[in-house]
DNA sequence: TGAGAGAGGGTGTGA
DNA sequence: TCACACCCTCTCTCA
């Protein structure tokens, strides 16, 4: 809308200056979109048009975006586009993939699935393909978003060394873990196990009989345990 | 609890008549909120209050999901809370985690970050962390999504691309990530130990010297397990 | 035969 | 999810 001034975008993006030039690839598709616009507006970044056989969005070899308005997105859901293209996606090796959905239902009413749709669409996408969403509500802020993104990721190869905590847990607290371990049990069954068969071991070598003497652990649970311990 | 809304039917969860009984363990901190009597509501949904280690909701094996209202996350944001939470969920081995954002900025506008900022933690949770992180615009919606994902997890035999390490399945894989609670157990070494003594129960029947005889456990990572089984 | 050093692999951490 | 520091383990060498 408005590619003045660089400082004017309140994007973490530009806040922290970037320490060096971004260069990235946009396909030749996206040309029609505001977002290069809106890229190129900001200070430091090149821009370069290509076929990209992949996203539409690439910045060196660390981020792939592939950005779909709501109307796009619901028709690559109508048409089944979206799933095979979200497979190729997270199959990229060496760069982070992701998808922007821009726009609100506001503006693009027309072309909107109906909420639940929309929904379930993007809870394959995020959960069970396990590909990355973000959203976004203009062309700008898409095109925040990517350099953002671009730089959390960028900044991440180039860090300095740091230093690594340990934690040297509790013994108890390790054996509780273990026992969390088992369907059905959590923190304050373990603890009951732990009392009354004093170790893990001991939990291990309790019939399903013994175990289910334990307050809270029924014939379910005992099996359960019985069969994670000894195998069916 | 106030099992009235029939109309919550309207998700694709429900839409698809689900094959069982779907139980869901709900963090007792979430008692207050509409959730558990919007998941209720639901035909074939079975809710217990439970303490969870982590997460708020949980659906066995499957998925758990870590609830944040708008308010909540915006809290979360500024304690840095966030990205702790955030790396302890993505550690669990044991089901899907998934972070559901509720609310909008219009109903939380007292607590709402910049937009910015909450674009900044987002892009961070999802892309760096690879945390899926999922809308919600109400009580009621939430439900819906933590059905709906739950359904679809369940139903997919494809499971989420690789982690590090080896993936067994089913049983041997809980005994798996049983093993990999005890310290310097990963994967590997949990397999290795699995294929030597066949259950975690010979596992924890072993003595120091049986466990150093696995290829790659040697004396400090015997000592560990025998330790974590026994006791000091 | 035992000690020690070095390489490689696995685990755990931080982002 | 990814990248990588650290430390355990194993092997090889030399006494
Ligand atoms: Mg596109
Ligand atoms: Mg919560």
């Amino acid at each position: 809308m408005k590619p003045k001034q660089s400082n004017a975008m309140k994007t973490g993006a530009s806040d922290a200056p970037p320490q060096f030039v971004r260069r990235i690839a946009v396909d030749h598709r996206e040309r029609p979109s505001e977002v290069p616009a809106a890229l190129a507006a900001h200070p430091d970044v090149r821009i370069t048009f290509d076929q990209l056989s992949l996203g539409d969005y690439r910045i060196d070899n660390t981020l792939i975006v592939e950005r779909k308005t709501l109307t796009d997105f619901a028709q690559s859901v109508r048409d089944g586009r979206l799933f095979a293209q979200a497979s190729r996606l997270i199959r990229v090796k060496r760069a982070r993939p992701c998808l922007i959905l821009e726009g609100t239902r506001i503006n693009h009413w027309s072309a909107a699935l109906p909420r639940t749709a929309l929904q379930g669409a993007l809870i394959t996408v995020t959960l069970v393909f396990g590909l990355p969403v973000l959203r976004s509500a203009s062309p700008e802020e898409t095109a925040n978003l990517i350099l953002y993104a671009a730089d959390q990721l960028h900044r991440r190869a180039t860090r300095p060394p740091k230093r690594r905590g340990y934690h040297p847990k509790g013994l108890n607290r390790q054996q509780n873990f273990l026992l969390q371990t088992i369907p059905e049990i959590g923190p304050t069954r373990a603890q009951r196990l732990l009392n009354t068969f004093g170790t893990p071991f001991g939990v291990a070598s309790a019939t399903i009989d013994d175990l289910q003497m334990v307050d809270g652990i029924g014939k379910s649970a005992a099996t359960k345990i019985h069969q994670v311990f000894h195998g069916p």
